[in-house]
DNA sequence: TGTAAACTACGAAGACTTTCGTTGACAACT
DNA sequence: AGTTGTCAACGAAAGTCTTCGTAGTTTACA
């Protein structure tokens, strides 16, 4: 029940970290630094301090860490979304779907994999 | 573009005053007291700062102020979905549906109310 | 060997958030 | 009039988050 809530800076470090898989600080601050203007140091602490935290895992062995996430990106997903869902959305899924995609006119296929999803679920359970 | 963030203690009052109207900070602290301990000029501050923010206006012309939401529920709600969507689900509503309901078997009656807000979508707009 | 480059570690400033105590005004009651 | 209760305003402490500079170490190389 006790959720994991990484900070938004947190979850930039985490999100680039799945997507690069295990890597140095100088590759996901370069990743990173592509997107918005960040210090190497920033990117370093923010690392160091989810190291801290467990959240990431890291090899020391070689002069240049390499760190990898060490929780499952579904879990912390699943964490964000629900407490978004109790917070703000008072456990209304079709609440949080509907503002979700409210301004966005969602494409085709984008309805369909929504579907598909909820499929899923009816099959799987009632 | 640019998204109001309530803090969490600020989502609280709000919810707060959408449930029970044009509501005094008396009103809403005991609202929000039955939930959790915590102190009257607690409550009285937020809604002061949300005052400030300019998230709620107030009638001042009785001794005990009168609040109100100066902002569509709605709105807020798009702009904290579409965060989320956005930051931890790279855009991917299905995922962010998905996770949310992930731990919860969904009710049948949930899944249903999903699939009609989907419909809805279908039949506004492709 | 000595200088530059690449790293980690550390500390700290500045902003934001939450929480609450204190103060002073006003009101109600005796 | 004096005491008690309710209210808004304010300030400030404690915690968190972000950001970056500085220091010190190791590696590369001229």
């Amino acid at each position: 029940m006790n959720r994991i809530r990484p900070t938004p800076g947190e979850w930039e470090i985490l999100q680039a970290l799945w997507k690069l898989g295990p890597a140095t600080v100088r590759e996901v601050h370069e990743s990173i630094a592509a997107e918005r203007p960040v210090q190497y140091t920033t990117t370093l602490k923010l690392m160091q301090i989810l190291a801290e935290k467990g959240l990431v895992a890291r090899d020391e062995s070689a002069r240049a860490h390499q760190y990898r996430p060490a929780v499952e990106r579904e879990d912390l997903q699943a964490d964000a979304a629900e407490d978004l869902l109790e917070r703000v959305f008072g456990g209304s899924a079709a609440e949080l779907m509907q503002r979700a995609l409210s301004r966005r006119k969602p494409k085709k296929s984008e309805l369909k994999e929504l579907r598909k999803t909820i499929d899923a679920w009816e099959g799987r359970k009632g």
